[in-house]
DNA sequence: ATGAAAGCGCTAACAC
DNA sequence: GTGTTAGCGCTTTCAT
């Protein structure tokens, strides 16, 4: 391995000339600088992270937590922030919390111990104390969810407009009785669709019934049973929205399965716009959220964080607006289709 | 920060006694690294990992190279891979190449200088010389795709059986006409898939003809272009099997919009079993591929691997098969369905 | 404008 | 069984 020394001994000057030309000091002629980048070039030298990492300075490494990278919202993040990071220099590393408060402990402990640069993290629920107080010591960004006792950088969505917007769209089709299976509340997340369900049924001034059915967001057989459960019910919702990626898978499985007729019998809404939604029967309506815009928005402002010296700890906060896509599973009640 | 010395001089005994009953030295009294796990829980050591590694130890980093995180295939994996080295201790790094040995060589440049535990990588079809040369320096594992000039520790699918399986089933049912839409040859995984599909047809001994349509794998553009080009041949197939998710993708969408009906006018079977498969017009024939195994038992041989301390270059292939899912999509030619 | 030297936290060879 | 010491490659005073 080429050290620092070896180009020194080579151009016959000091370890520390070379190390300031590498690191462009001000006080090194640029005739010098020259040379030594050329020769450094030449015999292959790469900077030894470690020990550059020992004096100090923090590593590329920057931390991507996230409850679980199957889900295709957190995939897309994934490679929009990788596209953002690596032009930067920076290397993403990847830890999946399972939405476990414990496990997110862990992923964190692991990344503070390898000096990570900073954190991009979609918190669970409730963040261990420790989780929080180690997020505190690491330049982090809060993506989707906003936990108040983190960082007050965030980029989400406007999670109450993503419900809303369904929700008053199968209004003012008509439907005056509506099923929400979304979140639970405990989630920023799940609180926030939460209430854009309920504001939509708000504006139609009391004519319209609301059910809700709230489960843990990664459970696609929570979403099942819950539908199972709503159409049972003695007056059963002519429509129904989801709140969540899996949530909206499961209600569209459980629907095929047990034959009911969307649009005629039942008017559905999905969340998050996968491609596969096109194809679902008749093309599921649903909200389209800008995931990979915010994703390398966040990226930017990462990069852009990192490169001012200052402690650039200034709160910022972006919501993407999310965009209802109509398609044919959602009619006026009884309509024939 | 605490360091070793802290815990030392609490305990009033020499750093590297501390090191040592860390590190479960056998020279250690009992009684010694008990207490000495005991104070450093208390005062929440956590080892500097720039210190060790600059002692040569090469970083708990586990670089995984696939193409585009995006594909299910490989978020499938990296989930998997990230659940069995989380265990060990390991973390793991994302990079993406999106195919292009330039992307692929900056990534593993990264990675190298990162000084990584090792590399699992699905290689692109033609990796840059120097890639070959510093994977050779780092353990690597390839998965998927394997390269002749890589290690020759493999864990990838039958992706023959891939396609003959399918292509099989759609001679049994009688068709005499089958285009294959896929990946170029010059990619193991795609030469393999096009063997298959040809294997197939060859069993049928002549019987049948077959229409290749061979271009990107992470090209949904062009499975849509491919089948447009061949539904207009003067003599169209009465059946396709895709080579890639993404063509399969390509092509049901291209399904939709032409308003070709399935499996009446044409029988089609997919590669991959996404669960959208179930839902797509009469439900999707396809072969489901051990995605999430494979990268299981791929990380579990990478820890067994880095475990013992002698270099395990031995050469390792695991080949996992597909199966065959029959659904709706494929029925004998002009099948009234 | 450049050099010498200390030291980051840890490990390992060498004492005792 | 435990202590001493040197040194990994780099940055950063402090000299010159």
């Amino acid at each position: 391995m080429i050290t620092i020394k070896d180009i020194a001994a080579r151009l016959q000057v000091s370890p520390s000339t070379v190390g300031r030309a590498l690191a462009d000091d001000p006080r090194i002629s640029a005739a010098m600088k020259q040379k030594v980048q050329e020769v450094a070039g030449e015999m292959g030298y790469v900077a030894n992270r470690a020990a550059r990492m020992m004096r100090g300075v923090s590593s590329n490494l920057v931390g991507l937590v996230v409850p679980d990278i199957r889900n295709s919202f957190y995939s897309t993040i994934a490679h929009a922030l990788s596209k953002c990071l690596e032009q930067e220099g920076y290397q993403l590393t990847l830890s999946e919390t399972d939405d476990d408060r414990m496990t997110e402990l862990r992923q964190i402990r692991e990344l503070s111990s390898a000096n990570v640069a900073g954190i991009i993290i979609v918190p669970s629920a409730k963040p261990h104390a420790e989780t929080i107080r180690l997020l505190g010591m690491t330049p982090h960004i809060q993506l989707l969810r906003k936990h108040a006792a983190l960082s007050d950088q965030w980029f989400g969505i406007d999670d109450a407009q993503a419900i809303y917007l369904p929700t008053r769209h199968l209004i003012e089709l008509g439907h005056r009785r509506i099923a929400y299976i979304g979140s639970l509340a405990e989630l920023p997340t799940g609180a926030a669709r939460l209430k854009g369900f309920r504001d939509a049924l708000a504006s139609a001034g009391g004519a319209c019934a609301g059910i809700e059915e709230l489960g843990a967001p990664g459970s696609r057989e929570f979403a099942q049973d819950a539908l199972r459960r709503v159409l049972t019910l003695p007056e059963p919702p002519t429509a129904v929205v989801t709140g969540s990626v899996l949530h909206t898978f499961g209600v569209l499985e459980e629907l095929l399965d047990s034959g009911v007729s969307v649009p005629k019998q039942l008017s559905v809404a999905g969340f998050s716009d996968e491609p596969a939604f096109r194809w679902w029967g008749p093309g599921l309506t649903t909200v389209a959220l800008p995931v990979s815009e915010l994703a390398t928005a966040c990226g930017l402002w990462f990069v852009h964080r990192m490169k001012q010296k200052v402690a650039g700890n200034a709160p910022y906060s972006a919501i993407s607006p999310p965009t209802l896509v109509v398609r044919g599973s959602t009619q006026p009640p009884g309509a024939s289709a």
